[in-house]
Formats: C-alpha cells, sequence, structure tokens
DNA sequence: GGCAATCGGTTTAATAATGCAACCACATGG
DNA sequence: CCATGTGGTTGCATTATTAAACCGATTGCC
C-alpha cells in the first residue's frame, strides 16, 4: 500500500499541524469561514473547487475537530458549517500567512484587502514573537528543548 | 487540461501564500532549513520523503525565492539549500502552527519539544494579534478592507 | 397541491501528483 | 583506481484531484 505518507504520529508539532490543515483547500475553508461563510454552497461559490472535494474536506475539517455542524440559522431544513474553538484558533496563522505575503509577495500590488482593526480601521501589527520577559525574538534567538514528559515530573520545588 | 489549481494570481494574500508553500512538503523542508538541515541528503533523511519528490519541491522553494543554493560551506563540491529572506520570513507561520497544535492537539502528551527563548531557556509567549495602539484583538475586532491600489492614490494629508 | 429550481451532496471517469525502487553520473575516500 | 557516498533522474504503480453527470430532499412559487 502506497498511501501519502500520513504526520499524524510525528513528535514535531508543526507537522502534527500540517497533517491536519497542510493540504491544498483547509485553510482556505478556515479562512472562508472566518470571513463568514456557513453554507455548503457559499463555500463552493467562493473558492471554486469540486463539490465532491468540499465535501471530503469538510468531512475532515469536523473529524479533526475544527469545524462543526449546526442547525441552519436561518429556520431551513438544511444544516451549516462552523468553526470550533480549534478552528479560531487558527485565526493567528491566517494571520501569518497574510503578512508573510503582504511583506514578501513579488507583486504586492495584485493583494487586494488589508486587515484592520475594526474600531479604528488601522492596519494590524505585524505578528512578532515575544520571549517571557517581552524582548522580540528573531528565529535565531530561539531554540527547541525536549518537552518534560508531562508523567514522571514532580512539581518542581517552587 | 484538469490542473491543480492554481492560487496564484488570487486577490487573497493567505491563498498567494498558500500556492507558494501550502502543499505537504515545504514547509516541512523549511522547517527543517530553521533546524540546520542544508544538504539534499539531510532534507531526505530527516523528512523520509522519496527523492524525487523532494528534488521536486526544492527546485520549485528556489524558484519561488524561498531557499538558494550556495557552495558548500565544508569545501566539498557540492551545493547547499539555504533559506533567502523570504524563506526565513515564515519563521512566524511556523511559529503559530507550532502554537496552534500545542494548545489544540488532541493528544499534546506526543509532542516533543518546546520552543523557548536561547538566552534564558524559558518557552515563548504566544503570539497574539494587536492594534496600532497596543490592543490585543481577537479575530472578530479585525475586518478586511479593500487595499488602496497603490498608484492613484495622493499622499494623504497628513 | 403541483412543479421547477435550488441545495447538498455522491458517482464516474479522466488527469495530475505522489511514492517507491531502480538506475546513473560525479565526487570522495582509501 | 576502485568502492562507496552524494545528488539526483527515470519508470511504474498507486493515490488524489478534478470536472461533469447524476440524484434525492428541500424550497420557492403559483
Amino acid at each position: 500500500m502506497v498511501k501519502r505518507t500520513s504526520l499524524e504520529g510525528d513528535a514535531c508539532p508543526i507537522a502534527r499541524a500540517l497533517d491536519v490543515i497542510g493540504d491544498w483547500w483547509s485553510l482556505l475553508i478556515v479562512r472562508d469561514a472566518f470571513l463568514g461563510a456557513r453554507r455548503f454552497g457559499e463555500f463552493q461559490k467562493k473558492l471554486g473547487l469540486a463539490k465532491n472535494i468540499l465535501s471530503a474536506r469538510l468531512r475532515a475539517l469536523i473529524d479533526r475537530g475544527i469545524l462543526a455542524t449546526a442547525p441552519a440559522s436561518d429556520g431551513s431544513a438544511y444544516h451549516e458549517y462552523v468553526l470550533t474553538p480549534k478552528g479560531r484558533g487558527l485565526f493567528t496563522v491566517l494571520v501569518a500567512l497574510r503578512q508573510w505575503s503582504e511583506q514578501f509577495d513579488d507583486r504586492p500590488d495584485e493583494i487586494g484587502t488589508l486587515l484592520v482593526d475594526r474600531s479604528k480601521g488601522k492596519p494590524v501589527r505585524p505578528l512578532a514573537l515575544h520571549s517571557q520577559d517581552g524582548r522580540q525574538l528573531a528565529a535565531d534567538d530561539t531554540t527547541l528543548k525536549p518537552r518534560p514528559s508531562a508523567r514522571n515530573v514532580r512539581r518542581a520545588p517552587a
């Protein structure tokens, strides 16, 4: 059996994330969910993808706990797809991707929208990584440390 | 011709980003580049992907300006793959994915590593989105605004 | 109530991407 | 030089993606 390799059991949290939302369409579906899409046809029209694929992706996103189905808010017999807390947690990922494009895209003039603070209408700040004491960190200022396995950890004295 | 749909011309910066790094392996290659991988065989061994695919991905990442080739730093006749500034710009995206897994993964105990501030050894802060005046913003506190097309924009008075 | 259109999919068949293994040229080490 | 390692390419089988046709249930409309 020569399947597409799964990263599900990988110890790297990035690989684990990509195993869930790392395919071609999933993040775009989540993006449109953030923009208010809720119904099957709404996603299909906005994304322009084949219905069978949308169907498969929605199912996968539900399985993974990113979307959930809910009764239609307009009272019809159909149902809607809504973001779970886990799905809403992807907002930062989407913003990071957006800001990366804004900063490095070769044709930035083709980018049509700007993410702004709703109350003031002003662009948001670029995401930045900080240490616990508030210093801004670049990639080189960080390392990976083996995670203390939750079990076998006796509360450290103070 | 029934090709995999390209998002290259899309006006959405997220779609444009995914067009470049939205496939199964690219971000993992970039991740390993951040972790110090430089040589073909190094990537292949760490990722465990087929060589032809690695070859194609590396080529694509170079075409898109995320990696570049450089003469081998150890003096051998082979060459190395190094991150460009555009590639290093993906650090925030990787961190966002990592933190999403850390927060929402169903089996967080399987995550093997922790991203820490190198100088203090302490975990970094979660990424958070802020307005220009420093307020922390949730998804609902933001909107998309049509971007002023660079041309036709007369400098706004003050 | 009847009927057409819409919604939310599934099925089918073609094309593209992925994965594995075999192969190959060049570099390097001894 | 000869054996091995590096960095790929090529061929073939398998899987994923796609467009298009189809289909039942729901809805809008008269």
